[in-house]
DNA sequence: AAAATTAGTTAGGTTAGCCTAACTTTTATA
DNA sequence: TATAAAAGTTAGGCTAACCTAACTAATTTT
């Protein structure tokens, strides 16, 4: 079993390297950087996880998790954008309130309480920031996170998430007919003034650069695009 | 800001004083055996307790918590509770599974996250072994509670939690009508086999002994007596 | 290629929370 | 009331996770 402190380097080795990456490394300072912490300390713990096997490291050279060490991060991630998910959908916590909180959350050891939550949430896709949330078999769907101001004019898109999380902005988005999941086709964008005309249940308005950079969606076409 | 080992200490204090008992003090060997901790471990806590005026302590003498170690204690059965109830209610975990991962939850550093579940959970004020949830200002209500085996006849109580969970009695509780906050008045105890008669929903049945002793009641008639 | 910069390591120190072993004080009992 | 038992304390040690200071290796720059 990993402490917390190890779950964190492991989900930071994690992040640095699979996921906002291509390099599938990363060096101790930067580790140590992400985490706030010391290099020597970070050094320290590097070398404990070797032993455990859950890292690969040779002195002097980079580090990359190994599988059982990849296991360990995709989880800890599982568990803090469910728990995400649940404080932004069921709590009625803002867009950036989750974060600090899910934080300590994602520590709590209990396989059932999390797969409990995430049958309650109702096996979410993706957490409030728009990002993929790994299945309960470690499973993680790379799939493109963009704005609403990215999407290509034809494509139909999915609503995931939003960036402002302002009550103004959300009334505005309620408005506008929008919620999470709900299903958006980009009809036109204006050359004129960059105004982009959506469809929402079959309703067509226009919505500013603004607006549409503050909402994350994901685009099925774009996906298979990118996969071919 | 005191850390989960702190808490734990003085939620030890908290159950083996004001809760389970008349006596408002523990002896450092009690707190020891109450956390799993050797004598030695608790006392030099325990003069740390001290130092951050938590508690009361001298040499050889038995500890007390102070109005801040109360406090912080009373937050932290609140919380504790809080988690049985969403685990319970929310999640479908067992009466005799949400202890262990509300060990966990307890320690979570969040007061807008706690009073978001109290809201999310309508502001329950029983957990489900029955124990009183303190509320947000850290008051607690003392309620007796009892089972149904014990409540008196002529008395009208509340049902507030099960002791047994299996699936056969729970099935049982279900089809006698009877669920939490459900109200049930004692018509009569029969002398000659110990049948309970109740009265659940306007329909009148009768319950085995072994059957009362497992439905944890509150009674408002017995409560305001005790008070008087 | 030598020097300078950056990256990484080692050694030694700290604190929290735990331990054992030996001791002292208090309480109970003969 | 003397003594045995129970309760509580102290001293010294351990590990995890952090630190600083001084070092070595690798990489850039001139």
């Amino acid at each position: 079993m990993a402490s917390n402190t190890e779950e964190n380097y492991l989900k930071a080795l994690f992040q640095i390297t699979i996921e906002s990456g291509n390099k599938q490394e990363a060096g101790t300072n930067e580790i140590a950087a992400h985490l706030g912490v010391k290099p020597a300390t970070a050094n320290d713990m590097l070398k404990k996880l070797k032993l455990k096997k859950l890292i690969q490291y040779e002195k002097y050279g980079k580090s990359s998790l190994t599988k059982a060490g990849k296991k360990i991060a995709i989880e800890v991630v599982r568990k803090h954008r469910l728990w995400e998910t649940f404080l932004f959908q069921k709590l009625a916590f803002s867009w950036d309130e989750v974060h600090e909180v899910a934080e300590q959350l994602e520590h709590i050891q209990s396989k059932k309480l999390i797969d409990k939550l995430d049958a309650y949430l109702e096996y979410p896709a993706f957490d409030p920031h728009g990002d993929t949330i790994p299945n309960a078999k470690g499973e993680l769907n790379i799939t493109i996170k963009k704005t609403l101001l990215e999407e290509e004019v034809g494509h139909q898109c999915k609503m995931i998430g939003v960036k402002d999380n302002s009550a103004s902005f959300l009334q505005y988005v309620n408005k506008m007919g929008l919620s999470i999941n709900q299903t958006i086709r980009i009809v036109a964008r204006q050359a004129f003034d960059d105004l982009l005309e959506i469809e929402v249940n079959k309703k067509i308005s226009s919505v500013s650069p603004k607006f549409a950079e503050n909402i994350i969606v994901e685009c099925a076409i774009c996906n298979k695009a990118t996969k071919a």
